[in-house]
DNA sequence: CATGAATGAGTATTCATTCAT
DNA sequence: TATGAATGAATACTCATTCAT
């Protein structure tokens, strides 16, 4: 009945929308099922359907989330070439798309996170951590080849991401900056930070 | 031979602090005021005598913190002199200095600010933005002056904020990094992202 | 072989059964809604099913006697004739029947009535100063018709509404006046009290 | 410490005057104590230097109230010769003057009577029953007399109380109707519900 | 006479969840 | 698939009252 994935069907989609939103405007605890079940237009009960609890409906979330970003930044890395500048403008453009693509998810994701219980969560801690290390190997690759002169690896990659994950905090669909320029702009940020030697 | 009540008339200091520690570890809508009574053992009837609201415990936290980092930042600008590059690292030090030193009470900030309600909110915000603009103000100027080679000043600006910003998330005071040695590597890491022409 | 549960779905009534009995004994701010429930043989949230709040059990019931008074009256009155007395002795009839009939209903209106939020309130007074400006009407209209000897029409009409509203107050249905001889004599009371002129 | 009657002196007469207007306001349980030390200015432990609780603050009003309305009564009995249509009128126009006078005294009486525990209840009830006694009993006589053509004198005597007693709900001091004039009608309704066979 | 600080029981209300249909 | 009805535990908050000073 239920699963990791956001189940389809007319009311599995209309929950799914109705609770990214209830979640982004209230937070996880501060959401009601009752709220998110009002929004999809469908009965309390209807959501016990699709869904056995509401850490369910979160961990689907997330969980649906997260996959669409890993996959996001698995394709970018298959589609760059070794050079460790190119991967990590890979996964900086990558993050930043989808930050802007999905800005709501991603603002969950990240407030959110810790109210997963454990069960729920340890799938995704693993996958998260793989990730996160997959982000560093890159930036030490490119400082023992002597791309980046980089003298603390660890901090620029949490800058990178820090300044990456922001992106969702303040970015205006309907603002004047296009989401490629946006790639370009903090492609270039993420080079600086490791203090890119261009060729 | 320490006591364990609270001793009469110190009340309201034993709830603040478990307001920071229940408030950290559950956030704002997970956090039951009855908790936060019990961790601070008094009566839970003993919090509203010091904090009208539950609401107005958060603001009072979030306000007591924000004017704290303010102050910070406005010493830490009055010792620099007029340079651009010395004021922008003087307001990463404050920052990382803060970040590390209010590790609780910037996560609490971080993520609970959207918890407030509008009438608590309303000064903080405008104090809030005023600090953004200084930092907006102190980048451009060294863009203007030619000190930064920086395109993108906005941009610029948001990453060293957020790279700042996050050290409280994966700071562990135990760890081997001394807080002296944070600042300074947060300090470089700016300058790099402004791309700073070191003399 | 009754059964003391409330089957389902009527727990409605049982709830409106409970808070006419509840609010009766100890008036609204002193009846709890843990009473009415337990007194109703259901949980507290089920209370909050059926009923939005206390306030809305409240009107709920003071809403359904009033409009069960009201079309007792305009029952009365349409079978009266047009002679002023014939119509004054109607109402009282009706009022005093419903007094009667409806002992703790009227007892709760006359006390709670100023409970009731503005909201709630609204639209039962303006249906309520009808109900009084058609009482004010007929004494006056015999008056006019030289029925009625009465040089203060409307302390006449407090007079007669007092009285016969009183009746709920210490009227004991095991008490050995019929309803029926009960308003006979406030009619002829009421008729005293304008100096109605036989024919 | 506590008395039945309110207690003489700055603080207490400034609660007994604050408690007046917010149990008028409220009623007895929608009151708090907090509110009611705020209106009077003092501090809610000065409330229990004055009465022991909410309960001794009640019966306090109610207490000095009845008294001051008893001594009204049997000084304008005494006032009055043996005749039962002068007593039956004394007693109304000492009714009449004190709902006029008093207000708000007389609806909180009306209202909260039944919020007295038994303890402080007991006293008052007594005293209470003794009056109506007497007002039967100067009906009765009247009708024994021949001056009233009564019959069912118990209905009579209750509706010209009822009409006097519902005056404090209504009356509007700044209105065009003057006290003394208001007497006199309530005189008239009462001798015309005993139809009075005037000389 | 009066206060500031504290309490424990109680308030209305909301919550996630379940059950019978 | 879906619902209307119901639940029990929890929530923020208020209450009358007390105590040390």
């Amino acid at each position: 009945m239920t699963d990791d994935a956001i189940p389809r069907g007319l009311g599995g989609e209309a929950i799914a929308a109705a609770a990214r939103e209830v979640f982004a405007e209230r937070g996880y605890h501060g959401a009601s099922i009752r709220d998110i079940a009002k929004r999809a237009g469908l009965s309390l009960s209807a959501m016990y359907y699709w869904h056995a609890s509401k850490q369910d409906l979160l961990a689907a979330m997330l969980t649906a989330g997260h996959h669409e970003y890993l996959e996001a930044c698995t394709a970018a890395l298959d589609a760059a070439g070794p050079d460790p500048a190119d991967r990590l403008v890979a996964l900086v453009r990558a993050t930043v798309s989808y930050r802007v693509r999905r800005r709501v998810e991603s603002l969950i994701a990240a407030q959110e996170w810790r109210n997963l219980d454990p069960v729920h969560a340890e799938p995704l801690v693993a996958s998260r951590q793989a990730l996160t290390r997959l982000w560093a190997r890159i930036v030490e690759e490119g400082v023992r080849a002597g791309a980046f002169d980089c003298p603390h690896p660890e901090d620029a990659r949490r800058s990178i991401q820090a300044a990456c994950n922001a992106i969702s905090q303040w970015y205006d669909p309907a603002g004047d900056v296009s989401e490629p320029e946006l790639e370009q702009r903090y492609a270039d940020i993420a080079l600086r930070i490791v203090e890119h030697r261009g060729g």
